[in-house]
RNA sequence: GGCGGUGUAGCUCAGGUGGUUAGAGCGACGGUCUCAUAAUCCGUAGGUCGUUGGUUCGAGUCCAACCGCCGCCA
C-alpha cells in the first residue's frame, strides 16, 4: 500500500491562530483527506512550536510560568484544528517530552557523525530575534525588527553547514521538484550558491528550550529543535521506531513562503549530517493578505477562523481559500469575496443542483434513483454530460496532484454550470407532467444523468468541502463518503433503485448581513479599549450571532464597591511611547508603539485632539496591559492608555513624577 | 545595490514554441424558466493586454529601457 506523510509547519505560541494558520493547515487536510480516499496510508502531523525567547517573554508579560502560556495556546491550536474539522493524526508539542529526546538523539547523531564543534562567536546578536547580524558596526539594527543589536561574544555549538553546499546543490538540480513553486526554488538555489556559513545551533542566553546533550548550559536553536518535529512525531529516537520506519521520509512538507529557508537548506542538511532520507518535497504558499495587506499582529487586521466558522461554517473557509487564491502566491481575503464566493458557487452552484437534482427525483420517482434507458430515451446531451464527468475526474486529478487546487475546483464547478444547463435545456418538469411512456423514460434519463453528475462532482470535492458532501452523499443514500474508494471514481456507479434520504439544502444563502456580522465579531470579539476612546455605552456582547433586540443592562452599577481580587485583575504596568503617529482617517486616534520592557505593544488610544504625536514620544505612560486586544480603524489595540477624562474636557495622561523602570506594576 | 518574480476587463484569473474581431468565472445591467436555496438558463456592457521604443509581413506573446508592486540576499 502507498504511503502519505504530509506535514504543516508547527505554529509559534506567541500569538494565537487565526486564518493565516487556518490556510496552511487546510491545505493540508485537503490533501491528506484526498490521499486517504485514494486509498494511500496516510499519516498527517500538526502540532507546535513552544521553546524560545519569544514565548518566554510572550509567557512573562502574560504573568504566567511559560509551561502554563504553551498550554493554552497550544490547546487553543488544537481547539481550532478540530472545530474545523481538521484530520490531523498527531499532533506534536515540542515541550513533551517525547520531541525531547527525539531531538537530543537527532542531535547526538550529527554530533558523533562529526558536524557539530565549539566555537565562539562575536559580533552584533538581536535578542528579539534570536538573530546575529553581520553588518559592520556595534548596535547595527536588526534586520527583522530594527532595533539595535548588542555586540556579544559567546560560546556556541556550530552546525558545519558549510560542509553541504555542494550536496544540496546537487540535491536541487537533481530532484527539480525538491521545492516548489519555481519562485522558491531559485530564491534557495541562489543562496545557496551564493555560499554557506556554519550555523550556530545552541544558545545559552536563555533557559527555554531542549537542552544540549551534555551540555545543560546550552539550549538547541530553536530552528534544529523545531525542523526535527517532523521526524520525533514518528518516534525517531525512542524505543518504537516503527512509526518513523513506516513513514519517515515525508512526501509533503507544506509551508508559508517565510520559512523557505530554514526548511529547503537547514532541514536537508541536518538530516544529510544525521545520516537519514530526505523529504520528497517542500511546498510553500503565498501569504494570506487582508484586502491587501500583510496580516499581521501589529497592524491589528487579523481574522480569526472562528468568525467565519460561525458565520458560514467550516466549509465556506475551506472552499474560498482554496478556491480564490492561486496556490503558491499570496491571496487576498476580504468579507466581501468570501461571501460572494459562498453564494455563487456554494449556494448556488453545488448546494443548489444538489436540491434541484435530488427533489426531481424524490417527486417523479418516489426517492429511487431512475435507470437511464437505453435507446429511445437516449441523446447525444447525456452523452456530452458523461464525457465531461470522466474527463473531469482524469484532469482534477492531474490538478490536484500539482497543486492547483484553484483550478481543479473550477474544473469541478464548471461541470456544475453545465448539468445546471443540461437540466434547464431537457425540462425534466415538463417530461414529468407527461403522462406517456416515452417522457417518462426521457424523464429517467435526465435525472439519472444529472444525479451521477452531482455524485461525481460530490465526490471529487469531499476533501475540500467535506462537510456538505457528506450530507449530499447520505441524502443520495450513499451511506459514509468517508470509506468512498476515490480511485475507482467513474461514470455509472449509481445503482437503479438507491433509494434517497431526506433532501435539505446544504448551503443556504448568505445574505448582506453576513459581511456585517463577520466584521463585528471581529471587530468585538477581542474586547478592549483605550480610556479615551472607550464608548460610554455598552455594546452587544461578541460571538453571538445576532444582535440583541433589547439593548444591554447598563454595565457600571452607581456606588458598586470591588473586592481587592477585582482590582487585581486588572494589569496596569509602566511603558514608554516609542512612536506615535495619526491614524489616518481618524480624527481622535493616535497609533502608539509603547514598550513594556521586553515587549513593544500597539496600543490605539483616543488622544489625537489633546496630545500631538511628537510630544509623547519618549514619555512614560501607564497601560492596562491584560486587556483583550480590540480593532480601531483597522488596526489592533493591544491595550488601553490610562487618562484622566474630565466630562466634555481633553484626556490628560497619567506620569510619574519620579524615575520608574519600564514594565513595572501598578498595584 | 545584486539576483529573481510580477503588472491582461470592477474583482479573481487563463492566454505552449509570436498569426484572423484578446478569453473564462464572479459582479453589474436586461430578459427567460419554474424542478430548485429570490436559485437556473440566455443576452448585453466593460480591456490603447503597466509605459515607451525596437525586432518582424505580423507581438499580450520576443528584445531594451523606464515606471509600479513583490520576494530572496543567514
Amino acid at each position: 500500500m502507498k504511503k502519505f506523510y504530509i506535514t504543516t509547519p508547527i505554529y509559534y505560541v506567541n500569538a494565537r491562530p487565526h486564518i493565516g494558520h487556518a490556510y496552511t493547515t487546510i491545505a493540508c487536510d485537503t490533501m491528506a483527506r484526498r490521499q486517504r480516499m485514494l486509498g494511500a496510508d496516510t499519516f498527517f502531523l500538526t502540532g507546535t512550536d513552544e521553546y524560545g525567547v519569544h514565548v518566554e517573554r510572550a509567557a512573562i508579560a502574560a504573568g504566567r510560568p511559560p509551561e502554563q502560556w504553551t498550554d493554552e495556546v497550544s490547546a487553543a491550536f488544537r481547539q481550532l484544528w478540530d472545530r474545523l474539522g481538521i484530520t490531523y493524526d498527531d499532533f506534536i508539542r515540542t515541550t513533551s517530552e517525547r520531541h525531547k529526546r527525539g531531538v537530543q538523539a537527532l542531535w547526538s547523531k550529527i554530533r558523533d557523525n562529526g558536524f557539530i564543534y565549539k566555537g565562539h562567536y562575536s559580533g552584533h546578536y538581536c535578542i528579539y530575534d534570536e538573530l546575529y547580524v553581520d553588518s559592520a558596526g556595534p548596535g547595527a539594527p536588526c534586520p527583522e525588527c530594527g532595533r539595535p543589536t548588542e555586540t556579544v561574544q559567546e560560546e556556541n555549538y556550530f552546525f558545519r553547514l558549510s560542509a553541504f553546499q555542494e550536496k544540496l546543490l546537487r540535491l536541487y538540480s537533481e530532484q527539480p521538484d525538491f521545492i516548489r513553486p519555481e519562485t522558491r526554488r531559485n530564491e534557495v538555489v541562489s543562496f545557496v550558491r551564493s555560499g554557506l556559513r556554519d550555523l550556530s545551533i545552541s544558545r545559552s542566553s536563555f533557559k527555554w528550550g531542549v537542552p544540549v546533550p551534555g551540555d545543560p548550559g546550552h539550549v538547541v536553536y530553536v530552528w534544529l529543535d523545531a525542523l526535527s518535529n517532523y521526524v520525533t512525531a514518528l518516534g525517531y529516537g525512542s524505543e518504537d521506531p516503527s512509526r518513523f520506519e513506516k513513514y519517515w521520509p515525508a512526501d509533503l512538507h507544506m509551508i508559508g513562503k517565510e520559512i523557505v529557508r530554514f526548511h529547503c537548506v537547514y532541514w536537508p542538511a541536518f538530516l544529510m549530517a544525521a545520516g537519514l532520507p530526505l523529504p520528497k518535497s517542500i511546498l510553500a504558499h503565498g501569504w494570506l493578505l487582508f484586502e491587501e495587506n500583510k496580516m499581521s499582529k501589529s497592524r491589528g487586521n487579523i481574522v480569526r477562523a472562528e468568525t467565519i466558522l460561525e458565520v458560514l461554517g467550516g466549509d465556506a473557509l475551506r472552499y474560498f481559500l482554496l478556491r480564490e487564491i492561486v496556490f503558491g502566491q499570496d491571496g487576498s481575503f476580504s468579507f466581501d469575496a468570501l461571501v460572494q464566493r459562498y453564494n455563487a458557487d456554494l449556494a448556488n452552484g453545488i448546494g443548489n443542483l444538489a436540491s434541484r437534482t435530488l427533489t426531481m427525483i424524490t417527486r417523479y420517482f418516489h426517492g429511487e434513483v431512475p435507470y437511464p434507458s437505453p435507446a429511445a430515451a437516449h441523446q447525444t446531451a447525456d452523452d456530452a454530460i458523461r464525457k465531461s464527468a470522466n474527463q473531469a475526474i482524469a484532469e482534477y486529478q492531474s490538478l490536484f496532484d500539482q497543486y492547483q487546487f484553484s483550478r481543479a475546483l473550477e474544473l469541478a464547478w464548471s461541470l456544475v454550470a453545465s448539468v445546471d444547463k443540461y437540466i434547464v435545456e431537457n425540462e425534466p418538469w415538463v417530461l414529468g407532467e407527461e403522462a406517456n411512456e416515452q417522457s417518462r423514460a426521457r424523464l429517467a434519463t435526465v435525472l439519472y444523468t444529472s444525479a451521477e453528475a452531482l455524485r461525481i462532482v460530490t465526490a471529487l470535492v469531499h476533501p475540500v468541502i467535506p462537510q456538505a458532501t457528506r450530507r449530499i452523499w447520505t441524502q443520495f443514500g450513499l451511506g459514509n463518503i468517508g470509506t468512498f474508494d476515490l480511485s475507482s471514481l467513474k461514470w455509472g456507479q449509481l445503482q437503479l433503485g438507491t433509494k434517497l434520504g431526506k433532501v435539505e439544502p446544504v448551503f443556504p444563502r448568505a445574505d448582506k448581513s453576513a459581511v456585517e456580522r463577520m466584521q463585528t465579531m471581529e471587530e468585538e470579539a477581542p474586547r478592549a479599549a483605550t480610556a479615551a476612546e472607550a464608548p460610554s455605552q455598552a455594546k452587544p456582547s461578541a460571538g453571538s450571532h445576532r444582535t440583541p433586540a433589547v439593548p444591554s443592562p447598563p454595565s457600571a452599577v452607581a456606588n458598586h464597591k470591588i473586592s481587592i481580587d477585582d482590582f487585581t485583575k486588572v494589569e496596569m504596568r509602566v511603558g514608554e511611547v516609542k512612536v506615535a503617529e495619526r491614524v489616518q482617517g481618524a480624527d481622535k486616534l493616535l497609533r502608539l508603539e509603547v514598550d513594556l520592557g521586553g515587549e513593544v505593544r500597539q496600543v490605539v488610544a483616543g488622544i489625537a485632539e489633546a496630545y500631538a504625536p511628537e510630544t509623547l514620544i519618549g514619555r512614560k505612560v501607564v497601560i492596562v496591559a491584560n486587556l483583550a486586544p480590540r480593532k480601531l480603524r483597522g488596526l489592533e489595540s493591544n491595550g488601553m492608555i490610562v487618562a484622566a477624562s474630565a466630562e466634555g474636557g481633553r484626556p490628560v495622561l497619567a506620569s510619574f513624577l519620579e524615575d520608574v523602570p519600564l514594565g513595572a506594576r501598578l498595584k
